[in-house]
RNA sequence: GGGCCUGUAGCUCAGUUGGUUAGAGCGCACGCCUGAUAAGCGUGAGGUCGGCAGUUCAAAUCUGCCCAGGCCCA
């Protein structure tokens, strides 16, 4: 039996895809879930995925974070339930059917049926449901998909209902106007995703009427770009704190704000008198159309807002209830009428007058005709803006208001507020920004849709006028009881159930209204909507809110995230989950974001396929925070698959090779143990770098445990990534090699591979919520196939994370080893910059440190830093006096805020010192600043030394770490490199030659008496590491096959032949 | 137009309460190693810290304005 060693033609997907197939073939999911059954609850919420579009790689990386988050807990002991969740229904659902059978708007729905269109809304929810089941298994996210709540199953809608009923019951929801951009030819409104796609940059008419005060001779000049709402119109407006002035302009007397006057009148007319905005308010004028005649007693009088320009027009705004968000908001304040003399597609209704069964754009030329004629008009203009025209039919696209109904969550405006900030927001300023501004300007929630698929409002009128009492169905039951006529099988969507009346009390029939209801009422009622509450599972609905964590991206800040927070703080005023990751949106490699015009994006599938998802995961989460926009830049990709995942796999293969080697596996089941017991039954005593790399894993399993507590995912990451690549392959692997040569169970290598063997095993339970799949690859290739006799768990999953031994935790160890690092650097950089290779050995390093006792601790390293730099040995030097002239300069952060003002002059006489006067400071530890007198006197932590080399040696320095080669070359030490130099070329003929690393040679050298001297003092060692039975110095003429070498300047020619 | 996020080396990102010469990985250049080998290791060159102004002895960091990208809202 032998550990897979993963090399050849291993291929990271198919590996996944491998452990995917062991999961669903075990029900590891399942098993995992049911062996939690007992254990506290960590809660969960899946914000639903809108189901009819194809997923993208944003979504890989939010159900990475649900994934980790949900894993790590889990394997801390917790139980996390993870109900899927679809989101079924919404405008993006009708207007791919809408497309699919080319109805053109909304009375096209209408003949085609609304029963047939909402079947084909229901069936195309699913469309893309099989490329979300496979997205989310193929990254490895355990959700349970079997059990997912659905938004369109009556027992769904039924709950939303009754959150519903509670809130009308409560007087919550009450009608009125909501302005939207609609489509006057489609008929329809339009969601502001949809506007968003369609603004352009468009000349429209602008006109300057004069409107005549009705308790004055003066007119007001009034600026509008859409003269077809002057007819409905309702008020002036002007800004309250603003100057205003009368003009007088060819007789007649004109009002306006003042800043606007240049870009009003070509010449500066003369100024009457000046009042501010709010000095005309309530007064009245003359409308400009009698379409509204009889509305004179609460309309036409000015009023004041704030949103009035002062850049634009003449700082006085025509209002229009009817039309624009800001009309309609000054409207309501005021008490104006809503007034509308067009129909919303655009045609003037009879009250219009003359501008009857006329479309708006056409009548807009003919209205400025007619106020040219009667003297109204003052100006007309091209005005450039952006507007937005129908993404669909090009239309220009108008604001109206229509009836509407609405919740009103400004009452909760404080509660919201507290709930909130009870909310642990990751990062945190969404909850003091984004969220916050959001809730402080609160409006009432605009609830109704007047569409076909959704959920419909269940707000029964009755149909007598006298009567008009409204009624709210709160359950399937009330309905039953209430409702005429209800049908057996019934289906809460439209059609069906507007069939069904209920009786009211006075008798009469009460009709349902017909609105549906916003998609996001929806999902933010899936707290009590996924379990039916409170018609089924009420205590499991108890335990099971709030959620401990949550996870979306920051687009849902004033979605999913607003509506959860607003269903929850109205109906029980508490905060629906306790933590939440807010994800940045995925940006292409350039910065731009996504899109399927631009051909940008990035398709999951395809990725994965590639590179696997476990780097993708990796990738995504520790490339950035996720709460920052992200690149997703391939080459990254490709880098982490490099780096992490092929340096963690050649670690183990290592480990496989040699354990293989020794037949580790066999032996230990052979013996009846695990491969850990039969390990630590033969292995020595840890040595040191034994206890280092313990101890900088029990390190990492601390960092990492609290930073994923704290909801912090990319700094672990890293951190795991660094341990992987640094710490044990590249320093504890490449450093302990020799002890996995040594011969049969020696126990110093036995230790070696105990430890190895539980740091890979460590690693693969700490990267297990990141990473789940290659995790379990290598756990299980390390448990070998008869973990279970052992009582090692199914799955690395159902393992617990790996709890920090803090008695393992040697910092002073680590540091050390920090330092033995910091040395090597040092000494190689010193070699690098006089171009002294490694393979020529050198006599001695001086060492200089900050400490005493410092050097003590070294001594078990002394070997590392030996064989490391090549030198014969390492001594530590009190200082490098000798080998160096010192400097100094000063710490501006220990001496900044006691110098104040002097640091500058300070610095100055620091630089100047002499290196005597540096070094009987570096001796003294004080310092005085002559310039600054006697009590200028600086400490060794405010001045640093800087050591510069002299000849003979090569220093470098770090800090208060120094080293200094000594860099002069004895006869013996050249000698020594000649010999090492023969030996690697030796080598690299052996390699060539294609021989086996236990095939023996025969060697035949042509070269200088030089090297003949240096080869014959160190013929053994040569022979040795070569594998030479003879080395024999030649005649030029005799090489056949050799090759000839340049070693540290004698030529050289090298034959070598297998024997 | 408003709110929020982002802008640091060719690329992807770190950068603690303002404090010496702004860091890492990749890429690049040079070199090392050759018993993890279609691997491994090291050294180096790369920066007006988006721009401008201000506060301060001292600004990538604090303030204001501007530019670019993103999200949300008008």
């Amino acid at each position: 039996m032998k550990f897979d060693p993963l090399k050849d033609s291993f291929s990271l997907p198919k590996a996944e895809e491998k452990i995917i197939a062991f999961w669903e073939t075990n029900s590891v999911f399942h098993k995992a879930n049911e062996a939690a059954k007992d254990r506290p609850e960590y809660v969960f919420y899946e914000g639903p995925p809108s189901a009819n579009g194809p997923p993208g790689i944003h979504h890989v990386i939010s159900r990475t974070v649900k994934d980790l988050i949900c894993r790590y807990k889990a394997m801390q002991g917790f139980r996390v339930d993870r109900k899927a969740g679809w989101d079924t229904h919404g405008l993006p659902v009708e207007h791919g059917v809408e497309k699919a059978l080319n109805l053109k708007d909304k009375t096209k729905v209408l003949e085609y049926g609304v029963d047939k269109f909402n079947q084909k809304c229901r069936e195309s929810v699913f469309e893309y449901l099989k490329d979300w089941d496979e997205i989310t298994k193929r990254i490895g996210y355990w959700l349970d998909l079997d059990d997912a709540y659905i938004t369109l199953k009556n027992d769904y809608i039924e709950s939303v209902w009754w959150l519903l009923k509670n809130l009308f019951d409560r007087d919550l929801i009450y009608k009125g106007y909501k302005t939207l951009p609609f489509c006057p030819r489609c008929g329809t409104g339009l969601s502001s995703h949809e506007v968003a796609q369609g603004y352009s940059l468009v000349k429209d008419p602008s006109v300057i009427v004069k409107v005549k005060a009705a308790d004055g001779d003066f007119s007001y000049l009034v600026w509008t770009t859409t003269p077809w709402t002057l007819p409905s119109n309702a008020a002036l407006c002007l800004k309250e704190d603003a100057d205003y002035v009368t003009v007088d302009y060819d007789g007649e007397k004109l009002v306006l704000a003042e800043a606007l006057i240049p870009k009003v009148f070509d010449e500066e007319p003369k100024i009457l008198d000046r009042h501010k905005g709010a000095d005309f308010l309530k007064r009245k004028y003359e409308p400009l159309f009698d379409c509204y005649k009889d509305k004179a007693d609460e309309a036409f009088f000015v009023v004041n807002a704030d949103f009035v320009t002062l850049e634009d027009g003449t700082g006085i705004v025509h209002i229009a209830p009817g039309f624009g968000a800001d009309d309609y908001e000054v409207g309501k304040k005021f008490g104006l009428p809503v007034l509308q003399a067009i129909e919303p597609n655009g045609i003037f209704k009879d009250v219009g007058g003359k501008y009857a069964g006329m479309f708006i754009k056409d009548a807009d030329p003919i209205i400025i005709k007619d106020l040219k004629i009667s003297g109204k008009l003052f100006k007309k203009q091209k005005y450039e803006h952006n507007y937005p025209f129908c993404w669909r039919c090009d239309s220009p696209l108008i604001y109206i208001a229509r009836e509407s109904w609405y919740i009103k969550t400004t009452q909760f405006r404080d509660q919201l507020i507290k709930n909130n900030n009870a909310i642990n927001w990751v990062p945190d300023e969404i909850r003091t920004g984004r969220m916050l501004n959001w809730l402080e300007n609160n409006v009432d929630w605009a609830l109704s849709r007047e569409r076909f698929w959704g959920t419909p409002l269940p707000i029964w009128i009755c149909e007598d006028p006298k009567c008009g009492k409204k009624r709210a169905v709160g359950s399937v039951e009330q309905l039953r009881n209430e409702g005429q006529r209800v049908p057996e099988e019934l289906d809460l969507h439209k059609p069906m159930i507007d069939e069904v009346k209920l009786t009211c009390d006075c008798g009469g029939t009460m009709t349902r209204v017909s609105e549906l209801i916003d998609v996001w009422f929806d999902s933010g009622a899936m707290p009590f909507a996924q379990w039916h509450y409170p018609f089924e599972n009420k205590e499991k609905f108890e335990n099971k809110f709030p959620a401990d964590f949550i996870s979306e991206a920051v687009d849902q800040t004033r979605g999913w995230f607003y509506s959860l927070l607003a269903i929850a703080t109205m109906i029980f005023d508490k905060e629906p989950f306790r933590n939440v990751i807010v994800l940045e949106m995925i940006q292409d490699e350039k910065g731009k974001k996504m899109s399927k015009s631009k051909g940008n994006v990035v398709d999951p599938f395809e990725t994965v396929a590639q590179y696997g998802a476990d780097p993708v995961r990796w990738y995504l989460i520790s490339t950035s925070n996720p709460w920052l926009p992200t690149k997703f830049d391939k080459g990254g990709l490709a880098e982490v698959v490099r780096k992490h995942y092929d340096t963690l796999r050649n670690t183990y293969a290592f480990f496989a090779i040699y354990a293989n080697i020794d037949n580790i596996l066999g032996r230990a089941v052979e013996a009846g143990q695990s491969v850990d017991a039969f390990l630590e039954s033969k292995a020595g005593e840890p040595e040191t770098f034994d206890k280092w790399i313990v101890s900088r894993y029990n390190s990492l399993a601390k960092e990492v445990t609290k930073s994923f507590d704290a909801y912090e995912l990319t700094k672990p990451v890293r951190a795991l990534q660094h341990f992987v690549i640094e710490d044990l392959s590249n320093w504890y692997v490449r450093n302990n090699r020799r002890r996995f040569w040594a011969k049969e169970d020696d126990p110093s290598k036995m230790q070696a591979y105990l430890t190895l063997y539980r740091m890979l095993e460590g690693i693969c339970r700490l990267s297990a919520p990141v990473s789940p799949m290659i995790s379990e690859l290598l756990w299980k290739e390390l448990q070998g196939e008869n973990r279970e006799k052992f009582g090692a768990p199914l799955s690395v999953h159902m393992t617990g994370f790996p709890k920090a031994d803090e008695t393992a935790i040697d910092l002073e160890l680590e540091e050390t080893m920090g330092l033995v690092e910091k040395l090597v650097s040092l000494g190689r950089a010193a070699r690098t910059r006089r171009s002294l290779k490694v393979r020529q050995p050198l006599s001695r390093m001086m060492v200089s440190l900050s400490g005493k006792g410092q050097f003590e601790k070294l001594q078990p390293y002394l070997p590392i830093i030996l064989g490391e730099l090549n030198v014969k040995e390492v001594v530590e030097a009190d200082n490098l006096d000798s080998y160096v002239t010192y400097s100094a300069k000063l710490n501006f952060k220990a001496a900044g805020p006691r110098l104040g003002g002097d640091v500058k002059k300070a610095a100055a006489y620091i630089a100047q010192l002499s290196s005597e006067q540096v070094r009987e400071f570096a001796a003294s530890g004080k310092l005085t600043v002559e310039p600054l007198g006697a009590e200028a006197v600086l400490s060794s932590e405010e001045v640093e030394t800087v050591r510069t080399e002299k000849e003979g040696v090569a220093v470098e320095t770090d800090g208060p770490v120094a080293v200094a080669l000594d860099t002069e070359l004895t006869e013996e030490l050249l000698d020594e490199g000649f010999a090492r130099e023969m030996v690697n070329k030796i080598q690299n003929m052996r390699k060539t030659s294609g021989l086996e690393v236990t095939d023996h040679i025969c060697v035949r050298v042509c070269s200088t008496e030089r090297l003949r001297t240096a080869a014959d003092r160190h013929l053994d060692f040569i022979r040795s590491e070569t594998l030479a039975r003879s080395l024999d110095f030649a005649e030029p003429g005799d090489l056949e096959g050799a090759t000839e070498w340049n070693i540290n300047g004698e030529k050289t020619t090298i034959a070598v032949e297998k024997i």
